[in-house]
DNA sequence: ATTTTATTTCTACTAATATGGAATTGTCAA
DNA sequence: TTGACAATTCCATATTAGTAGAAATAAAAT
């Protein structure tokens, strides 16, 4: 992924509303979630939610698929990876090592 | 780390100056680079550059330090770290295990 | 056909962000 | 103590983002 890419993507997910939104999500797994169960989740309007939503799909972190009159929200998993692989990519490239302590066993990264 | 930081964080990452700045540091490592050799590797005016620096320090993603009449930018690793902890905290919720591919072997999480 | 439910698009408004020239501050050197 | 250098702060301006009510669209149920 390219810079710019990574940017707009870290951007979308750089607002509170949206970051609860995408972990929200995560939970979820590969199924998703309704529109409305979302609002409900975080008590939010409907054009607001429909505003972020719109807005994460424009970078490709989530599709929508309907089905009758309920719109499903599923997260990009792979495009979420690639972006976190993205960042790792940079950030293992201090002086040709980790400087993160996220990689050393024992934490989150490790348990995953 | 609670959701608002996270999401104030990732939005300074959500820029694409910002995001090349926080390459740069990240290749710097621990000893950091002076404002004025990242202005050289970027090429943008002073005045942007340093408003690009303050908002990351004011979510303690990098700080200065004065040596004489030079400020180096350091990277808050361990922020950097929280952050990333956060994500893939956040990430790893789906169904009990993770959705991504980046914590398997052979891929970029893998190397570091 | 009409109503209900689910969700988006339209619209307007306000606030925040990004940019960069000019003036200012801090530090050293002569 | 004046001059040069490093970087910030001040300022104006242009653009983008965030919020949410009202109207519109889509699909099902009656």
């Amino acid at each position: 992924m390219e810079l710019e890419l990574a940017a707009a993507r870290l951007a979308e997910l750089g607002h509170s509303t949206r970051l609860a939104i995408f972990r929200i999500l995560v939970k979820a797994g590969r199924q998703g979630l309704s529109v409305g169960d979302i609002q409900q989740q975080l008590d939010i309007p409907a054009s607001t939610l429909s505003h972020h939503l719109a807005r994460m799909i424009k970078v490709d972190l989530l599709q929508q698929q309907r089905e009758g009159r309920t719109l499903y929200c599923q997260l990009q998993f792979d495009v979420v990876d690639a972006l976190l692989g993205y960042l790792y990519a940079e950030c293992c490239a201090a002086d040709g090592q980790s400087l993160l302590a996220i990689n050393k066993k024992g934490n989150v990264a490790a348990k995953c």
